[in-house]
DNA sequence: GTACTTTACCTGGACGTCCAGGTACCTTGA
DNA sequence: TCAAGGTACCTGGACGTCCAGGTAAAGTAC
């Protein structure tokens, strides 16, 4: 982080100007919207700061870790994509700084001669355990919310992607 | 948005394979953390989708925003990065395009030799407000939460917000 | 008043995200 | 069987974010 604490919230102070402008319908969802991203840059700058020793990123994690869970430890990028729910190309992207430090590799998929399958290496999920040690103990562990708020808002978060479409 | 609908939420599969691994006590923080990352994904993509015709990016539009709640209409670029709480070269790299467009233009500061002042044109300033017009019709009024909720995701995003010391 | 430190901004680069476009392969239907 | 359409992946590029490092000006201390 690098910006000073401030004074005033930014988000209240925006709040209240569209209140002023007469946007008052609007005033609490721009809120809602900005609190979300702002939400979101916070907790990647945590996670990220106890990735960067492991020379990992969250995107990166996330795919060791879906690997990992995975039965046979080898995923199409396709299958990767729709579950991380990201990009195609955003996996090709990491698949490609991964395969780099060793922590996967890609096969050629034996059943579909366009496809091929990242592969986690032992060094890939050993890393991704020792990973997930140090998030569960920094982050995961210690969100910042009082016990009963961390449901509330992961019941709330989920009602919103529900509503996005983003679940069935 | 690229990828199908899921059958299965990720984050639901995520938070079961932690509890069987015996993290339990980090599965709810990682949970949350996880809905946060998504959540800011799916709602950036919805305000895009509404700025793109205008060729602005809510980065771009959170700057024009700023100047124009400001008194004159002009800012230093340390004070506009404090206030949108991104990196000041985030905000070099958004007045560069935004002056590119003819949306502010970069004044010499009369106060201090070093800096400049972001300052916003007649042009910024109109395609600020029907930016705005359309947010607040198109996302901001229907963020997709029932009446309270919104609230509710306020209220816990702040306190998770100042827990991090973002507030005060 | 001069030397040291800090501040303001920029450049260059890394990274993740998405989109557009291209190639190789699979699938489908006549 | 074979042509048309769809799928899987990659490359190249745009954009936003941050970090590291550099220059110029302001502030501070002796």
């Amino acid at each position: 982080m690098t910006a000073p604490r401030l004074a005033v919230d930014p988000i209240v102070e925006a709040r209240r100007h569209w209140e002023e402008h007469g946007w008052s319908d609007a005033a609490e969802g721009m809120a809602a919207v900005t609190s979300i991203m702002r939400a979101q840059q916070l907790v990647l700058a945590r996670v990220d700061e106890v990735l960067r020793p492991l020379e990992l990123t969250f995107a990166r994690y996330e795919l060791l870790m879906l690997l990992h869970f995975s039965r046979t430890g080898a995923l199409p990028v396709t299958k990767a994509s729709t579950r991380l729910q990201v990009h195609p190309t955003s996996v090709t992207n990491a698949v490609d700084r991964l395969e780099a430090a060793g922590l996967v590799e890609r096969r050629r998929n034996p059943t579909d001669g366009r496809g091929i399958l990242v592969a986690l290496t032992p060094a890939g999920r050993a890393l991704a355990l020792k990973a997930t040690e140090r998030l569960n103990a920094e982050v995961f562990e210690q969100v910042g919310l009082a016990p009963r708020r961390t449901g509330t808002l992961l019941s709330v978060l989920t009602e919103l992607r529900r509503s996005a479409g983003d679940l069935a």
